[in-house]
DNA sequence: TTGGCCCCTCTTGTATACAAGTATACTGAC
DNA sequence: GTCAGTATACTTGTATACAAGAGGGGCCAA
């Protein structure tokens, strides 16, 4: 065995993995919020000089970013931010429906004591967040929950895909600030959800994610139509090479 | 300009993109058929020297099959076929049923004629493969039907997705030779399944889905009990690295 | 002016050398 | 014999040099 007082165990310089990992949280971030618009060219070169790393790195987070849509890399040209495509978020809603209205329903059918307290407080921490007008935090919360709802469905691992298809609506929804009168509906639509969970109502709580799901999808359509710049064509899709 | 006789578009030599594509479908079906077994070491190295490319291109499948968690990628340690986990193919009955089912219901609303023929052809192939005895071309057969019905529904696209879950239950599924009665009893299913859609029957539709869903689950979930060693203990999830 | 060619510079793709860490087998001391 | 320590042969991680191709600008000739 070793000693007590063993040497740190990471090295006091950042590894090449640390900064990778920080640039694809940090491009992930950029390209849902928009600060990265779709189109925007990236270069393998400058941004590893940028985080001063090797391209080796910097390309293995392209292609994963790649592969969840929100990079396009063209051989020998470049790579650029995806642009927007209607097909994926028309796909992506009827994922998340289909995954989340069979959650919901579940949840009301299994609902345990202690996971009503826990939805009950989220309600409560909801309502702090409209009042004090904090869009950031109500959108957090927002996930929170309907993560919450997953977990109580017993299919914790779900959330993993519905986040990634998420990433394809939220790009959108960043396109607008929502309002407060916004928010007051989803909240609203948030406490019907929880009443019907709480009730154990499968059908009804179904219903009601179904119509906020689909809320937020008339929200994004509309934003969609103002926006059509950010969005492609509607043709097939583009296929990155492998697989 | 150059000589209308040009050197050929691509050269003779298979570019080493190629031979990775090659290289990705190979370790896809080998892993899923069990031709490679869980746990089996895959050196990056030693597959490039086969493959007669160089590490970075083999580094971008072994990432890629990593990702779909069909490789575990141990740092300084080494590459291994990612045991079968149960949790996995939880969530993917779990989604897959979710899908299927939600799509199976819209097909039934939407159905065409034209749609409704190519449903029927099916049904007759599938026919010819089971009194062939061919398990490999009805489980072709099954696979495309399950991708019309998403075509039907208008989400083409999201047989992409349940690809990618089907193929932790397909790893279970290679597991055991499926016999002619159990052959039939799917073909009974499928054949269920088009009555209802072409009888425009929604719930119905739904549930004859879900009916058969379950009971390729049953038959994994018995599967899985007689093959432990190929499955990994609950805990948590592998989690890969990045992001 | 206009069209064609070339070159220079950019991109990503590929190969490879080296770094860092792990596991194992061997070797030596006790 | 047994155990500690070390050398070694692996593994993946990272940096980098070079290859191949795309595209733009400039030059030159018609």
């Amino acid at each position: 065995m070793r000693s007590t007082a063993e040497l740190p165990r990471f090295s006091r310089f950042e590894t090449a993995r640390a900064k990778g990992n920080r640039l694809y949280a940090q491009l992930y971030a950029d390209i849902l919020s928009g600060r990265l618009r779709p189109g925007e060219p990236l270069s393998e070169t400058r941004v590893a000089g940028q985080h001063e790393i090797s391209r080796t790195p910097v390309r293995e987070v392209f292609q994963h970013l790649a592969k969840e849509g929100l990079l396009r890399v063209i051989p020998q040209i470049g790579t650029f931010v995806a642009p927007i495509s209607l097909a994926s978020v028309n796909s992506s809603q009827f994922i998340r429906e289909a995954l989340e209205c069979r959650a919901v329903r579940l949840a009301a059918e299994r609902a345990t004591r202690a996971q009503l307290v826990v939805l009950r407080r989220q309600i409560v921490q909801q309502t702090r967040a409209i009042r004090a007008g904090d869009h950031l935090a109500f959108f957090a919360l927002d996930e929170t929950m309907h993560r919450t709802i997953l977990d109580m469905a017993d299919h914790p691992r779900v959330w993993d895909l519905i986040a990634s298809v998420k990433a394809q609506l939220d790009r959108v929804r960043y396109l607008s600030l929502e309002d407060r009168a916004w928010l007051e509906m989803i909240f609203r639509q948030h406490r019907e959800i929880v009443t019907c969970i709480t009730d154990h109502d499968p059908p009804g709580a179904e219903q009601a994610m179904r119509e906020h799901l689909r809320t937020v999808f008339a929200a994004i359509s509309r934003i969609a139509a103002t926006h059509a710049e950010f969005f492609e064509r509607d043709h097939p899709e583009p296929k990155q090479d492998i697989a």
